[in-house]
RNA sequence: GUGCCUGUAGCUCAGCGGAUUAGAGCGCUUGCCUACGGAGCAAGAUGUCGGGGGUUCGAAUCCCUCCAGGCACGCCA
């Protein structure tokens, strides 16, 4: 598929350079980017850039001679029409009508496959999201994670990318200890005996229908059994859990990626030796350079950690990579992860994280480096917190105390494709509130209707069609009218914001340019009928050609934003 | 205290250097239900773009500063 501010942009180079031979420009420089843009003035064209404003300076002219110096030598394409100039000094540019209307039938052509693009062809790529452990249900701050990795993960695909998913877990810490011991107390407690939760327990009640379901399948048998039996069956539960909530708003994972693992294979512990090999760790009492005061807290008989000199690669402060203890940090096998991923040959990583993970993620860069591996293929997604708002007040959640809005709850009250589509209509920066109340309320009266409406009333129409017995056989697309193509040139914007989601890493662009295209849809709708008995039989065949691109991007567009692309309503 | 994120219409949010009218959804006002499913269409009201300085031909957008909120500053994960 064509993008075309690239496109256009070489052309305008090309243009600068053509001029500058012919004596019509100065020699100078070009900047590396030419900046093109859908132009925010249809009426004046389909493209602007504003280049020629910039160049200004470095040509010595004013904006509108450089802009009308381009205007004349720009080269022809396929796809261009006229490239003309207007004041304060913006060349306009406008696309070819009849290029234009073949992109109706390349569209159609390209069924699901619409506007696929070949940046990451050849190369693979992953997303690792959610990894949240095995303590409890899904709440709506991981939904947040899972639907921005996987919405990104789509438009990876939809890049040309072979992209995988992965949850990175851990079930060997404290945590699980304590979850594994309440779970033994729950099941105690279903028998009838007398159990109390560990001090920190997790209070949940889905511990306690685990606990009734453990009775039911074994009676009393594992009433002797210790909490480590228990640590299992609670994993097993929690994730046969999360992955069906998963599912329920279309997230899956292929792969399951288990911290525990790199310690059985010694990676963890090769990681550290391949850093300590290459210079970059210490064993003492306190970072170096630490004040006399941090020494004096340390009690008598510490002993030495082993640090990372993270300050080397640009940090504030070194890390401990393995405490005092002898057991490693967080740091040390997620930066042992990392290496992982990238000796598994991905040429692309995205990490999606929440705001308190920065700088972790930093760290593992900062890792990565040391370890002489170039951290570029790693991309980091940080989103911002979300904030639950119930009956006016702020909720605030914690799994352990089993206080927390579920994931599945919310997808009950209000669907998985209005969880999915008010997530991701928010830039992951944003610091996402959410009011249940106004959510459940509003469950009808959301964005999400009326861009999926628009894939309805595409299969109405053909679905009327197909009784009438009318087709698009031999449609003659010059008779669509300015509407018509004005909704043409919207769509084709839509590999363009692909790749802003891509290289901004920012997916909530795809759902408000899903949102724009509705918007432009219905007053079309409205006004350019197809069945109507005063439209003529050609002009239905057109018509009806144009509602078919139209469906295929609608449902495309529904697709990558991991909703669905009803027929009906 | 330091770093990161945020502050735009009544509410939830886009826009983050370019076209002197700042946008969307929801809500609100007024029309349109004998036309392909009205979960729609048409018209309308609503803003010191947190405050104040600066840079620029041009600033919601960049810089400085102040104010307010979130997150982080562990040998926790």
């Amino acid at each position: 598929m064509h993008l075309l501010p690239p496109q256009l942009a070489s052309l305008i180079r090309a243009a600068v350079i053509a001029a500058q031979a012919a004596g019509d420009l100065p020699p100078f420089d070009l900047p590396a980017a030419i900046p093109v843009q859908p132009s925010s003035k249809p009426e004046l064209g389909d493209y602007a850039s504003p280049v020629a404003l910039q160049l200004a300076r470095l040509a010595r002219r004013r904006p509108l001679e450089v802009a009308a110096s381009i205007a004349r030598h720009m080269p022809s394409a396929p796809f261009v029409a006229a490239a003309e100039v207007a004041p304060p000094g913006f060349l306009n540019i406008r696309l070819d009508e009849s290029w234009l209307l073949a992109q109706i039938d390349a569209i159609i052509a390209a069924g699901d496959d619409a506007f696929a693009l070949d940046i990451g062809r050849g190369k693979r790529a992953q997303v690792e999201c959610v990894s949240a452990n095995p303590t409890g249900p899904l709440t709506v701050g991981h939904t947040r994670n899972g639907v921005i990795g996987s919405t990104m993960a789509n438009i990876l695909a939809a890049l040309g990318y072979a992209v995988e998913m992965e949850y990175y877990f851990n079930n060997a810490g404290r945590q699980m200890r304590i979850l594994g011991q309440s779970l033994r107390a729950r099941y105690w407690q279903a028998l009838g005996l007398p159990a109390e939760l560990p001090a920190e327990g997790y209070q949940g009640e889905y511990l306690v229908n685990v606990a009734r379901q453990l009775v039911e399948a074994h009676g009393a048998a594992l009433r002797d059994e210790p909490w480590e039996r228990f640590k299992l069956e609670a994993e097993r539960a929690m994730f046969a859990w999360i992955e069906r909530s998963l599912a329920l708003i279309n997230i899956r994972f292929d792969t399951f990626f288990n911290e525990n693992s790199l310690y059985e294979d010694g990676s963890v512990w090769r990681t550290l030796e391949a850093l300590e090999a290459r210079g970059h760790v210490y064993r003492a009492l306190v970072r170096e350079g630490a004040g006399e005061e941090e020494r004096a807290k340390l009690p008598p008989d510490a002993k030495e950690a082993i640090w990372f000199r993270a300050t080397t690669f640009g940090d504030e402060e070194d890390r401990v990579l393995v405490k005092s203890t002898g057991e490693p940090t967080y740091v040390l096998p997620d930066i042992a992860y990392h290496v992982n991923k990238l000796e598994r040959g991905f040429d692309y990583l995205i990490n999606v994280l929440g705001a308190d993970h920065i700088v972790e993620a930093q760290t593992v860069a900062r890792g990565l480096s040391a370890l002489g591996y170039d951290p570029e293929p790693v991309h980091v997604v940080i989103y911002q917190f979300v904030t639950l708002i119930e009956g006016g007040e702020q909720r605030k959640m914690s799994t352990r105390r089993g206080e927390f809005v579920t994931q599945d709850d919310l997808v009950a009250d209000v669907g998985a494709d209005v969880v999915r589509y008010f997530i991701l209509a928010r830039s992951p920066n944003s610091h996402l509130e959410f009011d249940l109340d106004l959510a459940r309320k509003h469950a009808n009266e959301n964005p999400v209707y009326y861009i999926q409406n628009a894939h309805v009333r595409c299969a109405g129409i053909f679905r009327q069609a197909a009784e009438r017995g009318l087709t698009d056989d031999g449609a003659d697309l010059t008779l669509l009218g300015e509407r018509e193509r004005a909704f043409v040139r919207k769509m084709l914007e839509m590999p363009e914001v692909l790749v802003q989601c891509y290289e901004e890493l920012a997916p909530h662009k795809l759902a408000f340019y899903a949102l724009d295209l509705a918007r432009l849809f219905h007053p079309m709708y409205d006004e350019v009928r197809v069945l109507h008995g005063d439209v003529p039989a050609d002009l239905a065949r057109a018509r009806l050609r144009l509602y078919g691109a139209a469906r295929v991007v609608f449902k495309r567009l529904l697709t990558l934003l991991g909703m669905s692309a009803p027929e009906v309503m």
